[in-house]
DNA sequence: AAAAAGTTGGACTGGCCAGTCCAATGCCCA
DNA sequence: TGGGCATTGGACTGGCCAGTCCAACTTTTT
């Protein structure tokens, strides 16, 4: 017969669970009872058991999916375009996302919980800053070798364009200070920091 | 008599337990029990009780009491200097701060118990970033005013200045990811943040 | 069609914790 | 010195939760 997409049981039910639980911790933190992650599922509290050992299991099966979810695409944007481009859409997509609720939850879960799992919110600073920096310091490495930069120290200039990008609003974001920015607010401090990285490092 | 200062009793008494209650927070976390906290502070749990109606209410002046003595000295530097004097001392002390094992725990904890107490995580933010930085937008405007610097968005500028300075180094800190930065490291990092600060906005 | 495997819900254990109660004890002030 | 007050520790309640157990039930496989 056909393969039961809504299959009541095997492999199908066990990644069910796992990403229902992975919704859970993010929104409920890793405080949530397992009789809820349960009940998110639409699923008994032993089928929980019987595919995840423990509750430490399932949060770490949980963050897993969770960091791979999360991983920025990268590297669609055209290279070849003015830096002043290149730039200010990157700066754009990554404080969108920063700013998306579930990024949110997941960067509060993480420091939540670094004391438990440090191992955890080491792996989610790998798989995303730490990646999107590198990155960025390759691009810049590279643009100043074909003169349309002049970054010296590529990997610190990667760091202070995210922080200047992204630092301010997410923490004002994560502390639930003020309101969300809107749209254009979004905008001007994209393009002013963008303006302000570029009129340090454009090639004089 | 005297006045003793270990007094057993009466208003000493109670602020002993409210510090001794906001280091057992800020090292362990709103999870600790109240036994835990009578423990570390020397004192019968029901003393606690007796101070302090609930444990909400013990966590909420504990963390007024955290907010009032972290809250940044601020405008001990002499404004006169040269602007890459200021903003290297400011950019210094801001990030050693942001490094400090109990600033660290005190943001995680904000951060944690932010959907708990939305409040707090707020009251932190105005009476700690928020403060700072915009008393360096109004240095930068000032600075302005007298030539010695070129800044047309006085706040987006201090925003992007201390997300330059403190942004990467602190999540990095904050993720437990890679090894504590050296002094040096700082120093460079600092550097070069107030060099490329600065090349975007001295006057030309 | 029947066995094997997976699922269900509900009951249960043991542990932790906030908050209360109380009788005994120590402290302070008149 | 004595009376009032805070403190103490230990017992206790009620609630929540991780994890287990089990007997009835459903799905899958052969």
């Amino acid at each position: 017969m056909a393969t039961n997409v809504l299959s009541r049981t095997g492999r199908a039910r066990h990644e069910a669970i796992l990403t229902a639980a992975a919704r859970a911790f993010l929104e409920e933190g890793y405080g949530i009872s397992i009789d809820r992650v349960a009940e998110r599922a639409g699923v008994s509290k032993q089928t929980v058991y019987n595919h995840f050992g423990s509750k430490e299991d399932l949060f770490g099966e949980a963050v897993a999916l969770l960091i791979q979810d999360l991983t920025v695409p990268l590297d669609t944007a055209p290279k070849d375009s003015d830096p002043e481009i290149v730039l200010r859409q990157l700066a754009r997509q990554s404080l969108s996302m920063a700013l998306e609720p579930e990024y949110l939850n997941g960067h509060r879960l993480m420091v939540a919980e670094a004391q438990r799992f440090p191992e955890f919110a080491a792996m989610a600073y790998e798989a995303g800053v730490a990646r999107v920096t590198r990155s960025l310091a390759n691009y810049l490495a590279d643009q100043t070798a074909r003169g349309r930069l002049a970054v010296k120290e590529a990997t610190l200039a990667a760091e202070h364009f995210f922080g200047m990008v992204t630092g301010h609003i997410h923490l004002r974001a994560l502390m639930g200070a003020g309101a969300i920015p809107t749209a254009e607010q979004i905008d001007r401090h994209v393009d002013l920091a963008v303006a302000t990285f570029l009129r340090a490092y454009r090639p004089s």
